[in-house]
DNA sequence: GAGTCACATACGATATTTCATATGTGATGA
DNA sequence: TCATCACATATGAAATATCGTATGTGACTC
């Protein structure tokens, strides 16, 4: 997708194009119901290239959807705790209401506190 | 974007899909807010050619989005009745949350009920 | 049934997004 | 300081989405 360089309010659309694509939805989706992953936890539970899931981590924080901590070797990601509260619980909703889409992903992680 | 010919459930990535592009959300957005609208006032609206229009309608309707009913020569679009809750909730919240993305268009319809 | 209005669709051309692969960067540890 | 681990980014190719323009279709009017 194309760089959001949104200085103003995330604006719908915006939103929306992040939403758009199979890995940005699911690791929204995870990091709504777990709080908190490293880039290695998404690599792992999505099955997918660590470039790829990189690549749209970059997008949804250029965005300003995630925040991202490092840690020692590893970088953490977070829903951005800017997030506008209608934002937040589109994504909040969407994983309460479709379980399905993301429970093969989430089964992967490490469980602690499901 | 891709037909989405979703027998099941509204998928929620091709839910998003529908939203992450200005002519289909806009028109999503102004159905939520007016309830129904005819293709002409969507095309009067948005400042958009006809055919323009009428392909992102296409697309709405393939993935159930929209419903549309022919009056004499005007065809009328909504929402899906059968939308699911939490689909119609952020349509509705996105609406509501973000008036200033539609307001210009929506100012140039006809003042039914507002 | 010919013309017109409101809308739908087909067809290429263009623009945008996504991807695999290769390579770069910062932190850690020997 | 050299190697390695975890992650980021660059590049060009491939897939997908979008668009303008032309044309098709159903309903109404005369």
């Amino acid at each position: 997708m194309s760089t959001c360089s949104d200085f103003a309010q995330l604006a719908p659309l915006t939103f929306f194009k992040c939403l758009s694509e199979d890995t940005r939805l699911k690791t929204l989706l995870m990091l709504s119901v777990k709080g908190e992953l490293c880039v290695c936890d998404l690599t792992e539970a999505l099955q997918l290239s660590q470039p790829k899931i990189s690549r749209h981590l970059a997008d949804l924080r250029k965005c300003g959807l995630v925040l991202d901590t490092r840690k020692g070797k590893w970088v953490y990601y977070q829903l951005h705790p800017d997030l506008p509260t209608w934002a937040r619980d589109v994504i909040k909703n969407t994983a309460t209401y479709n379980g399905e889409y993301i429970s093969e992903a989430l089964a992967t992680l490490p469980c602690e506190n499901c």
